[in-house]
DNA sequence: CCAAAAGTGTTTTCGTTACACCCATGC
DNA sequence: GCATGGGTGTAACGAAAACACTTTTGG
């Protein structure tokens, strides 16, 4: 007979039956770059999916917190600590993976490409233009397509955007990368009321160089308005949005 | 030496090391009634929160989707089926239940209480007013806030509520409805002409009967205006919100 | 002087809020 | 007739959208 399991507020089986699950973390890690929303995939080195991209992602170790494990998985990755990262989901259907049962929590994270460097040459690691990204390994798309969502939503209300960008920027990179979010264009002289009238930026009083047309100023994010780390979970929400 | 698993894409331990997670599932079941928002909840057996509230999970078992997972227990607990969830947020952390390594992942759901008959003497079920409900069991007071929020930010631009009512309702039911949740008293005035505005009722040129006072009229929610099920991923998001 | 993008205000529209009086019913 | 809640409209405000011309720089 079976073992009765410290699970019978739960169920009936014995609990070896249900100690049989691993558990992964996929990161889907967004950059800009070249007026263009990106995501760091790597290329897919299992059977079923060989060729395939995939996402970043890797088991949770057995007494590893889930969070831990995607900052870690981050921290290897690109090696960033100071990264903005945010759970998004989970997705579990039986057959997702071909190994077993193997559930994963979809995060996802937002970081300025230019400050670090991969060793893009191994392991097929690429930053993949979003817009233009078709099949991928596992249920992968379908997690792109959900942190894609998530990001859209919440880029109207806290300004997550600031991750993805350099520490000094013009109000056009910053409207070029809006406008590659959402795919769509913006007005520009209501984009720049807002974003003053919303006092996230601090003017730094210098001008870019190096441009071919007249320069325009530089600004930085105006860190002290909010916490330390810029987080989704601040509740720091503005009832006004960044739309059109 | 240690064999080399399946997931040697992920990381470097056996597969045995990994796939000894127990998934499981919590719903907040959330109802309606006495002008209370109010949650189901059972005292938890085990011993290390013996006597303390517990929100109603079950693991998911090993071939079982996630989400259908949660549409059982929501069927067992309450015998109904066709319910309004809606999954919400995954937790883990190492300790968080002390039969081992269990990672639950948090549904809301929204159910008419008088729809159904709970055997309410068994086995210590319950519904609970939420604004009324301190110690629970495990993680779950941590996990039934963060239901509520989301639930919060939910009712503002999708027609989730009318899950909670009956066929048949009044604007005063549903304007205390939306005080119930959002914790905050509404103008009456605005409240009704949002509504119309929105088209979300469909008035039943029938009035309240028993109460004593002048009796309000009847509407019903306008479903054709939405998809059959209506859920909380349809993009029918309006731009106006029901804010005060 | 030409190309390219920076910088700048006003008007209209629309949704949100605040607010007070009469009406219908049960008791 | 009294208590309770039902039903109704308007004015002021504020956010969002639409829209065009002048300026500065590099080449």
């Amino acid at each position: 007979m079976k073992k009765i399991s410290r699970f019978s507020h739960f169920g009936e089986l014995g609990d070896k039956d249900y100690f049989r699950i691993a558990l992964s973390v996929d990161c889907v890690i967004f950059g800009f770059e070249d007026n263009e929303l990106k995501v760091l995939v790597i290329k897919c080195n299992l059977n079923e999916y060989k060729g395939k991209w995939s996402l970043l992602g890797d088991l949770v170790k057995p007494d590893e917190d889930i969070e831990t494990a995607s900052y870690r998985i981050l921290k290897e990755r690109t090696g960033l600590n100071d990264v903005y990262l945010e759970q998004v989901r989970t997705f579990g259907k039986p057959g997702r993976h071909p190994a077993g049962r193997v559930i994963t929590v979809a995060y996802f994270s937002l970081v300025n490409i230019k400050n670090h460097k991969l060793k893009l040459s191994d392991n097929e690691l690429h930053w993949h233009p979003v817009n233009d990204i078709q099949e991928m390994a596992f249920d992968h798309r379908e997690i792109l397509q959900c942190c894609l969502d998530q990001l859209r939503e919440k880029i109207e209300d806290y300004p997550l955007v600031f991750n993805l960008l350099p520490g000094k920027f013009s109000l056009r990179e910053l409207q070029c990368l809006y406008e590659a979010i959402l795919n769509t264009k913006l007005d520009r002289r209501n984009f720049r009321k807002k974003f003053f009238m919303m006092d996230w930026l601090i003017d730094l009083d210098e001008l870019e160089v190096d441009v071919p047309h007249r320069p325009g100023k530089l600004y930085k994010f105006n860190q002290e308005k909010f916490g330390k780390a810029v987080s989704g979970m601040d509740r720091n929400k503005r009832t006004n949005s960044v739309h059109r």
